[in-house]
DNA sequence: CTTTGCATTAACAAGTTTGTTAGTCTTTAC
DNA sequence: GTAAAGACTAACAAACTTGTTAATGCAAAG
């Protein structure tokens, strides 16, 4: 009826949406231009009017991931007004949550990345420039609650890595987890809402937080 | 002069290794026959005449590379004879080095069995059976050293996903953890190294051991 | 010495994949 | 109504990739 009809996607935007599919499940090196044109409803033709190129069309993809990407964890672990138990236990559900939402995207960024590392240099001021606020300003919070005894030192940055490590792997691992893991759970979902207090635990008695 | 002599491998052998290399670094699809011939020193027929195709050559490397990595795992938490906490320190620590000596390991065959979770099938009895001898084990010792108020109760299967989980994705992800660490640490390796020390502090103080 | 069988090579072939192009259709502006 | 511009199609082409084949070399067995 009017110009937000959700239904109608124009041919680039539908182009878009199928290549991020392909290339988040196959990767670009299994990605197939004509299955991405195909699974847009349009002749593959079009994929090169609009992109010129698989490489230009991919690079739009993997930008905007990357970019996702850190701004999740910017997102999750930058609200500085919760104290500091609330703070990470939110952080990590939040972190969580979002990769288990989107599986196939840490896979995805790892594996172009280490295919293409310049591709990271691209990202990179603004990867550091997101790093370096986060933790500062987390930092300084750890700092403040084991100075007053309320909980253990420790270093922000390792922090960030042992909850990216607990969240990333049962997620990309699906596969090979939920075999060793058998019948144990109902689902795989439900291992995984296990694993996400699992996690938060794991953190806050490494922290030794009260 | 004589019959081991390390230099001179025979066709199959170097076709073999060129493979592993070439399949791990860039996965199947991005894994060109040519390229494994060339690096091998032979013509691209002979790598047909020994393999016939691709997915065989492929299924070799891959087969070896799971069973490779189900025994590591088996290996380092497998030893009984230690005590709980230095059974669990060694583990880590054994897993973390091999992983660190494999960097690609991790990402491929995560990779190829998301692209094919039948190959998994192929390996899925073994790997439960590693698994439930690894866990049960496992599993008791903990109860016995939390009965006896040495350390908290835990579940075998947690932690081992914990400790895989912390494990790998400082190797996976290098190029990006290595982008966000910065000038922090004097190289990457001395990063892994406080890593592996960190990981094994992670697991001893969520299980709260003495 | 010759025959047999395996190893190897060069050339080729089929299929796939990315990318182009010439021309057509549709919409909008005048 | 028509001219212009952008959207679109079908057909094609070039390059790449896997796999085959026919011919050759070579070593061991008889």
């Amino acid at each position: 009826m009017d110009k937000e009809a959700p239904h109608a996607e124009d041919t680039e935007t539908k182009i878009l949406h199928a290549a991020e599919k392909e290339f988040l499940e196959k990767g670009y090196a299994g990605a197939r231009t004509a299955t991405i044109a195909e699974a847009a409803g349009v002749t593959h033709a079009m994929l090169h009017y609009y992109f010129r190129t698989k490489d230009k069309l991919f690079e739009r993809i993997i930008t905007e991931k990357m970019t996702l990407l850190g701004d999740i964890v910017l997102g999750a672990f930058g609200d500085s007004s919760l104290p500091l138990a609330e703070r990470i236990r939110q952080g990590v559900e939040q972190h969580f949550d979002f990769i288990a939402a989107n599986p196939s995207l840490p896979r995805f960024i790892i594996n172009e990345v280490y295919a293409h590392p310049e591709r990271l240099r691209i990202m990179e001021t603004s990867v550091q420039g997101i790093a370096s606020r986060l933790l500062g300003g987390l930092q300084s919070e750890i700092d403040e609650s084991a100075a007053r005894g309320l909980s253990r030192p420790a270093d922000a940055l390792m922090l960030l890595v042992d909850i990216i490590s607990l969240n990333l792997f049962p997620v990309m691992a699906a596969p090979i987890v939920g075999s060793i893991i058998g019948g144990t759970y109902e689902s795989y979902d439900a291992f995984l809402a296990a694993r996400k207090q699992e996690n938060v635990e794991t953190i806050l008695k490494k922290l030794n937080i009260h």
